[in-house]
DNA sequence: CTTGCCGGGAA
DNA sequence: TTCCCGGCAAG
């Protein structure tokens, strides 16, 4: 249904040569992270045998056994206590046959097995909300744009003037990409969201979160109150860091609702910013919009951009540099390549 | 020539 | 929806 323009936010990764090799144990630990979401804690307390249980037999899968890693990466920073095991959630490499393990699945850590890495082929059927988040000390700042983040960093952190400084990739380090689980959260807002026949397409401002502090001690147990991870019943977004990309980039979503879940004992702040708004153009160019600053990417009511230099040659993608998976692998191990090579689409490993 | 990928179509 | 390919443009 989406017949919303491609709005290519682009710019995810920038190169990683050097990082991967030292990766493995961040990768491990970003596993790790990523699996502090646990499937048991949102399900419903009847016969815990949820969806995810290693029995993801899919058509294809050519090669021999799990033929995807993780291309995810990880930031330097730690937050949150990683002390709470729990179930995996993002089981990818789910394996079609053989071996007869029964449930769990205790993922794979080692992400650089064969080759390379590659995301994973066939996302979950997940209803999930990208989002980036700074991971700079004390700072939980996410936005919804990786461009709007390294804006951020950039400005904020690095202390670099908004514009003039290209984005040179070191922003990467520093902000994460989230996805949030919003399964249930659009229907808890879904008796809101038509209720109000002011706004349609409008852009949803800053959220007012009733609960914009997050304190984060290893104390691990700051919220008793209000809901403990096992009682909770009602569901809730649960967010993780696993980070991926589908084919095509990601694009600016609309959560609803308020976008706050703590997996331990540590909450963030969502400060809502740039509504989907089609922005037809070169994903983040270091042509400055305004002269403003520093951190500031939004506009009210009536958008100031328009359409961008169109006319002549439609939109086609001032052609990529670098080595896409084409290059890299060949033509001969094409199986290889992520999905959207491999469909001859604009690639999403090896982006600008 | 090769390579990236848009647009369109089949399954 | 996933998957593929013709064909074009950039190099």
């Amino acid at each position: 249904m989406p017949e919303r323009a491609p709005l290519t936010v682009a710019l995810l990764f920038s190169r990683k040569s050097s990082e991967e090799l030292d990766m493995d144990k961040v990768t491990a630990a970003m596993v790790l992270t990523s699996l502090s979401t646990s499937p048991l804690v949102r399900s419903p307390p009847v016969r815990p045998t949820e969806n995810m249980s290693g029995s993801w037999k899919e058509g294809g899968a050519p090669s021999s056994s799990c033929s995807s890693g993780y291309w995810s990466w990880s930031a330097p920073s730690d937050q949150s206590n990683p002390s709470t095991p729990s179930p995996p959630l993002s089981a990818d490499c789910a394996k079609p046959f053989r071996s007869p393990a029964p449930d769990d699945g205790i993922d794979e850590a080692e992400a650089g097995s064969l080759l390379f890495d590659e995301p994973i082929p066939r996302k979950r059927k997940n209803s999930m909300k990208v989002m980036f988040k700074c991971l700079w000390k004390n700072c939980g700042k996410v936005l919804s744009t990786a461009a709007g983040i390294q804006k951020h960093i950039r400005g904020v952190h690095l202390g670099r003037v908004g514009d003039s400084d290209y984005s040179d990739g070191e922003e990467d380090f520093y902000y994460t990409e989230i996805k949030l689980n919003t399964d249930a959260v659009a229907d808890g807002l879904g008796s809101l969201a038509p209720a109000s026949p002011s706004q349609s397409l409008a852009s949803p401002p800053t959220f007012p979160i009733p609960d914009s502090s997050r304190t984060e001690s290893p104390g691990a147990k700051a919220e008793t109150k209000l809901m403990t991870p096992l009682s909770r019943s009602a569901p809730t977004t649960l967010y993780l860091v696993h980070t991926d990309h589908a084919y095509q980039a990601t694009p600016p979503v609309t959560i609803p609702g308020s976008a706050k879940f703590t997996p331990n004992g540590s909450s963030f702040s969502v400060s809502w910013q740039s509504p989907p708004v089609t922005f037809t153009g070169i994903p983040v160019s270091p042509t400055h919009h305004h002269p403003g600053g520093a951190g500031e990417q939004r506009q009210h009511g009536h958008a100031v951009l328009s359409s961008p230099p169109r006319g002549t040659v439609g939109l086609r993608k001032p052609r990529g540099e670098g080595k896409k998976c084409r290059k890299v692998y060949g033509m001969e191990n094409r199986d290889l390549w992520c999905t959207a090579c491999r469909w001859k689409k604009a690639c999403q490993r090896f982006l600008d």
